[in-house]
DNA sequence: TGTACATCAGTGAACGCGCGTTCACTGATGTAC
DNA sequence: TGTACATCAGTGAACGCGCGTTCACTGATGTAC
């Protein structure tokens, strides 16, 4: 017969590398960033320890990678549906928000919690796939402030988005007593609310 | 002579509990809350290594310790004036957070850094000062909102608390290019005064 | 088709270090007589 | 005032473990003839 495994699937060092960056996945769904060991990721993709620094320079750098796969799908969870915008749109945008964090909690996490040491500066192809996220309130805060230049757009977008972190930051921080599950929706309800009629307002 | 050191000066214990506090201040300080060692606290302190252990159960306890006194600094740093209240107050109080933490940035990251293993809770002595902290925005809310009844106010100044906290937590992620720092202050500015006008177009 | 050799992805035992915590001990302080 | 003894705060060497990273090696794959 001919070849049984397609020739050259994405080859084999990519396979590798994709292995590992799913095991670190996995590991950080479960345990968090902190959680991440070296032996777990490998145990995990069925390989031996040594193979995770064939493929990645360092634990560093295989985070990077997971937590640029987190942007992406958390970018996807917001994703503006077809000619949404104005306040609905930035409801729907914190909402979704809230619901990844939720869904999410772990590998949410890792993104603001994962520092590289000082030497090593964020690469770009990092540091655009986050600005990217943190401008994406700038499309329905278009339509309620239309005569706004752009580069105030972006720094009142990101000042948005912001604060709209804060606020499911904290209020996920105590899932006990104070803000119940409920709560918090409505918190943030009332707060995008109050935001988009003082821009309103202006 | 009479005695040369006064008797019973709080106690040969708590004194020493009191170095070795103030050496975990001044190291988290200096290295931030994950360069926290042992070693260094006990250097600092100018005792043995095993002196922390007679005075903090293990390091979490005696970093719950550092906390709470940074908690009674950020509060004092944010007293409010006499006589102050509304829209006016809560410029004052942002800037002033925003104020505490450039000026005290690892100490009050330790604030929000710092993860208690699961199985050991928040004591309440520590959940009340925080929630004191949260709760700071109340008074002045009060005068821009003087009908809401009080829990709702409780919930709409935790809001807002996490909201000035999330601008200010990205804010100053990037002390590099995006935000440069007469810009961090304008956006919040401008965001308190957004919020206060939505808050009064109820 | 078969043989010899080169390459190199992947292996996993071992290295080396950092660090929280313990515990047998010491020496200063206090007490009893 | 002096002596013997008890207490206990404070000591710091040692324990024990976890963990990132390395590197000499192996065996599968590819190439040359």
């Amino acid at each position: 017969m001919t070849k049984p495994i397609p020739e050259n699937p994405k080859g084999r060092r990519d396979q590798m590398r994709e292995r590992v960056l799913e095991a670190a996945e996995a590991v950080i769904s479960t345990k968090g960033l902190a959680g991440l060991k070296a032996r777990d990721i490998s145990a995990r993709a069925g390989c031996a320890l040594g193979a995770i620094y064939t493929v990645f320079e360092d634990l560093d750098e295989l985070i990077l990678g997971v937590n640029q796969r987190t942007l992406t799908r958390l970018e996807a969870a917001l994703a503006t549906p077809e000619g949404a915008h104005g306040e609905a749109e930035l409801q729907r945008l914190a909402r979704a928000y809230l619901g990844y964090a939720r869904d999410e909690e772990p590998r949410w996490r890792a993104l603001f919690e994962h520092r590289l040491p000082p030497e090593k500066p964020l690469p770009d192809w990092y540091a655009r796939d986050r600005d990217r996220l943190f401008a994406l309130a700038e499309a329905p805060l278009a339509s309620l402030l239309p005569n706004e230049e752009p580069p105030a757009r972006k720094l009142r977008a990101r000042t948005l988005f912001s604060a709209v972190h804060g606020v499911v930051l904290l209020g996920l921080e105590e899932k006990f007593a104070p803000t119940s599950s409920g709560t918090l929706e409505a918190q943030l309800r009332e707060f995008v609310a109050t935001m988009a009629r003082g821009l309103r307002e202006n």
